[in-house]
DNA sequence: CAAGTTTTCCCATTATACGGGATTTTATTA
DNA sequence: TAATAAAATCCCGTATAATGGGAAAACTTG
């Protein structure tokens, strides 16, 4: 560890010490080191405090009940995008998402959604970051593309992609907004393409929409 | 905040631009602050890493399909317990327990399975500690009475409590070991007393210690 | 039990975090 | 919209606290 981090021996004891101390970490079976009894604390704190998660909670289990499949709600924080919540149908195991997982923010649904309502300063921080993989799904092979077909999903109020992100598989997502236009998460589902028929992608996209806008509203 | 903590306003400012910086710390909506995004991504590394929480998942979900009740696993770090792991059959919002919470260490039947098998230093401390609420709940006015009724749960390998920590609630736990001896944590269940009777409790009893043993193993 | 290894402890040095104050930005009111 | 007040940010010299070297202690291993 001294070597990885380029700190002295004597310093990297002390580094250990004072993180076992404050229950960042903890000595685990043998001599490793795993993450602390604090990790958990705050998760748990976090859980109990944060509105998204908090009001993000019934709605998931309620779409999966209605239509199997997995629901998820997903943050934007400055720079990462992360799902913060989600329920699914599937057997443990084969989820294709989680609590905790960082999101993509250029492809699929959740991201779209997400662009559609980001001021302008930050999406093209995104797309210039980014621009190689936006050329290369399709969507927007320069910036003015991307904006219409932008200004198609803000209208819509809802997206769907199929197979953008994984092959076979549909996303549909809506933001979820708090005051006038400022875009703080998405709700999101997700199910294989074949188990969903045309008529039924309507229903649920619609479902998706308008439970996002609850959601907004209750965080307003 | 500097006012509390007793930092000028100055160090304060650079305090949250660091963590904010780092995702510890998320700028919230109006001006707060709320835990950030790096606790999200921490809990879901220790999830998917820490073999405990791993290997507890299937056996809480098993209880509870088989007995109903609610599940769980804690872990002992060095002063703290924790719930890593659980499950419930009680609707949302029920639960009387959840992730992330700290679990006593004096009372009730996972404290007792913890203290039948912590080396004795350790079990003195907690005893000196907490002198007070080990008396005023009846078992062990002394620490020899203690130590005769923790060499009872020892033997059996289960404990059960009625009542001890929330009335009208029956806790049945086994402790989880590593190696020959070192306990790590426990497997829990929880159920309401009027719910289970005596050879309901016998034989989740039996199972809860089955399955704490089988953890046990799969972990050493 | 001795040789080797790991861990802890201690202290002088240096680097970096701190707070005061200047500067810029945001909010408030007339 | 301008003027005033308040809040937020930035900058830099000083002082404090983190660092690494090395000695001592504890633990492994042959």
């Amino acid at each position: 560890m001294s070597e990885h981090l380029g700190f002295s021996r004597s310093t990297v004891y002390r580094y250990l010490a004072d993180l076992c101390e404050h229950g960042l970490l903890a000595q685990g079976s043998g001599n490793a080191f795993v993450l602390g009894p604090k990790i958990f604390s705050l998760e748990y704190r976090l859980r109990k405090s944060d509105p998204l998660t908090l009001a993000g909670r019934p709605i998931v289990q309620s779409l999966v009940e209605e239509f199997g499949g997995t629901a998820l709600v997903n943050r934007l924080f400055r720079d990462r995008f992360i799902c913060v919540e989600f329920e699914t149908s599937l057997p443990e195991g084969q989820e294709t998402h989680r609590r905790g997982q960082p999101m993509p923010l250029v492809r699929g649904a959740n991201a779209r959604a997400i662009q559609a309502h980001l001021p302008r300063h930050r999406l093209v921080r995104i797309y210039e970051e980014n621009a190689a993989e936006f050329a290369a799904s399709g969507l927007g092979r320069d910036f003015g593309e991307l904006q219409t077909k932008l200004r198609e999903v803000r209208a819509a109020g809802v997206c769907l992609s199929d197979g953008e992100l994984r092959p076979g598989i549909v996303g549909i997502a809506a933001p979820i907004l708090v005051g006038p236009d400022t875009v703080v998460g998405t709700l999101g589902f997700v199910d294989r393409s074949d188990a969903l028929g045309d008529r039924r992608r309507k229903e649920i996209m619609a479902q998706v929409r308008l439970t996002a806008r609850i959601l907004s509203r209750q965080l307003s």
